[in-house]
DNA sequence: CTCCAGGTTCCGG
DNA sequence: CCGGAACATGGA
């Protein structure tokens, strides 16, 4: 299995430093549901907490009574990371008390939204496209062990993310060895354009979302899904509604189920409107929601919540 | 073996 | 704007 599931002995020797001098940071959070919900692929479990990058730094994070645990210099870059700065109970209630959102909310509390880099967020959502979760986790792995510095450790998913400079420089061969299949030559297109100046990254955060949107679909395998789930993870656009084959079963056959010729626009601007301006926060919870249940039971329908 | 996965792009109605 | 099909790869 790749990546390997837990790090290795002398891995785990060499992180001891980041589980020292923990502080505890008093916030409602379940890091499961955070870093395995499907926003970001590359924390491994370590014990009874988590090991993987908050942007540059490594850290090591745990979830306990107090809240959560990180050591004491990387507490800024935590609350950064991990939008601490975010009222939950404001945003939960700010939804529409319907059933699949009460639901949602309750298996899935404690969850929070991640800021990621955007470089790779975009990078690793190029990759997503007709791919299930445990296979993007592989990509980044492989991503990170061929591509990216090394920081000293053994596991790739302690490899740094490569830069776009870096993805630019490979070839499409090494893409296809990483997993990326038909995706590989968007994502090479991509790094070269990124890297060539083409568009400014960083700046997609100034701009209002509709035109940040847009120039995120100028890029090569990006299109409405993969810039919104940009917009939403690393661009501070908390009202962005990544639609997916999860979103889209659930909003059809739970939301829209009376409805006729239910067409990609009209669910887009049902979300749009019904959700408000927090929707990502509620867009993640149903699709963490939906996606456990279905693992457990057979299909998503109506009236099983 | 078949089916499907956090889609995008291109093409004809 | 809308529905279909092609596009690679691997887990279930």
């Amino acid at each position: 299995m790749f990546p390997p599931s837990a790090l290795d002995p002398a891995d785990r020797q060499r992180i001891q430093p980041l589980r020292e001098n923990l502080i505890s940071l008093p916030v409602t959070i379940n890091l499961t549901h955070t870093l395995e919900s499907g926003q970001v692929f590359h924390w491994v479990k370590v014990d009874d907490g988590m090991c993987g990058w908050m942007e540059d730094q490594l850290a090591f994070v745990r979830s306990t009574a107090d809240g959560l645990q990180v050591t004491a210099a990387l507490q800024d870059k935590a609350r950064q990371y991990f939008c601490l700065d975010h009222d939950l109970g404001a945003i939960m209630s700010s939804f529409p008390k319907d059933d699949m959102m009460q639901a949602s909310a309750k298996f899935c509390e404690g969850m929070r939204m991640i800021r990621q880099p955007v470089w790779e967020c975009l990078a690793t959502f190029i990759g997503s496209a007709q791919k299930q979760v445990a296979h993007i986790r592989q990509i980044s792995a492989r991503l990170r062990l061929f591509l990216g510095e090394t920081a000293g450790y053994d596991h790739p998913m302690l490899y740094r993310f490569p830069t776009a400079a870096q993805v630019a420089a490979a070839d499409l061969q090494t893409l296809l060895q990483c997993g990326l299949g038909y995706r590989a030559k968007n994502l090479l297109a991509t790094a070269r354009m990124v890297d060539a100046g083409a568009i400014q990254l960083e700046m997609l955060r100034e701009l209002p979302i509709d035109q940040a949107r847009q120039q995120l679909c100028t890029l090569p395998g990006v299109g409405e899904k993969v810039a919104n789930c940009v917009l939403l993870f690393s661009c501070n656009a908390w009202g962005a509604f990544p639609v997916d084959v999860w979103i889209d079963r659930v909003i059809r056959e739970l939301y829209l189920k009376r409805k006729r010729r239910v067409t990609t626009t009209r669910v887009r601007d049902f979300c749009r409107d019904y959700f408000g301006e927090w929707g990502g926060y509620a867009q993640q919870y149903l699709f963490h929601y939906a996606r456990s249940r279905y693992k457990r039971s057979a299909k998503l329908r109506a009236g099983e919540h």
